[in-house]
DNA sequence: AGATCGCCCTGCTTGC
DNA sequence: TGCAAGCAGGGCGATC
């Protein structure tokens, strides 16, 4: 699942690939890839046409290329199993491909939107005056961001009635954090994932924070985090950190750091794997 | 108004 | 063997 150090590797691969190409034609193959894109898949690839498109930009797991001449920029979202491919012009289509995109010049490839589970998708968007699509405006910055402001996520973490992991995954606090890096972070820092956040001590937020960042250099390190295939970079190739992982997925595997049995637990609709001795549960 | 919940979606895995 | 349920889960709108 694409978070932050995966969508990382797709911005650095779409600044090589198609930053400054000159947009030939869109093609829209389902409707629910540019359903963010709300005057529809015909007004999205007629906007797109003959325009040239800039350097990629990434907030969180959002990414966006700016359309200059018309103060825009494409907002790409990933979701669960979205991939950006740049792929040869005779290539066969992805049985998921959902959207096309050639470009006006001899290079002969195309960058393709694929995606399974249909979470994710393309859309067309005003930019604020700093260069931010509107609709994200409220996403906050990531832990990656240089102008990420540490003691402002603290003093959030310490007025907000909630527990640690929500907190981590709220993305209009901290934004990049899905389920994984949230499991991972959370055991290196020996918390359980419902502390609450209110008594959280500077200290405490700041080795939390480091970890979050370490846990998500080491992925963008070597090309981000990949399961059985459908996650993939922009140029088709997986990434090797699942290799890595201590906590995510672990079920009944010993702890790396004492090797006690890690727990799944049902959260959210969703899981969470812990330690039962390294992350006690809060009185 | 901040916190929480349900829904969207497809394919692989599991269980009867 | 076949079908159904379970599971993966980010983000947003509705609700409390």
């Amino acid at each position: 699942m694409p978070e932050l150090p995966e969508v990382e590797v797709v911005r650095r691969g779409l600044a090589r690939w198609v930053a400054s190409r000159t947009v030939a034609d869109v093609e829209v193959l389902h409707p629910r890839a540019v359903r963010r894109h709300t005057a529809g898949g015909e007004d999205f690839a007629h906007r797109l046409k003959g325009q040239v498109i800039g350097a990629p930009s990434r907030r969180g797991k959002y990414l966006w290329i700016p359309v200059a001449t018309t103060g825009t920029a494409i907002l790409a979202h990933l979701g669960m199993s979205g991939q950006l491919l740049v792929q040869p012009e005779d290539a066969a289509d992805e049985k998921h491909l959902r959207i096309r995109v050639r470009f006006a010049d001899d290079l002969r490839t195309e960058l393709r939107f694929v995606d399974q589970r249909t979470f994710g998708g393309l859309s067309l968007h005003d930019t604020t005056p700093d260069g931010l699509p509107d609709v994200i405006a409220h996403i906050a910055r990531d832990p990656l961001d240089p102008a990420f402001d540490d003691e402002a996520f603290h003093q959030a973490l310490r007025r907000s009635r909630t527990t640690i992991k929500r907190a981590l995954l709220n993305q209009s606090l901290i934004s990049g954090v899905g389920n994984i890096y949230a499991d991972e972070a959370l055991w290196r820092s020996r918390l359980h994932y419902d502390r609450p956040t209110a008594g959280f001590t500077r200290p405490r937020t700041t080795e939390l924070l480091g970890h979050v960042r370490d846990v998500m250099n080491a992925a963008l390190a070597v090309g981000g985090t990949s399961f059985d295939s459908l996650y993939v970079n922009v140029n088709g190739e997986s990434g090797y950190f699942d290799r890595s992982l201590d906590a995510y997925g672990r079920e009944g595997l010993p702890c790396g750091r004492c090797g006690t049995p890690m727990r799944r637990n049902a959260w959210m609709n969703r899981s969470s794997y812990f330690c039962p001795k390294c992350q006690k549960v809060p009185r």
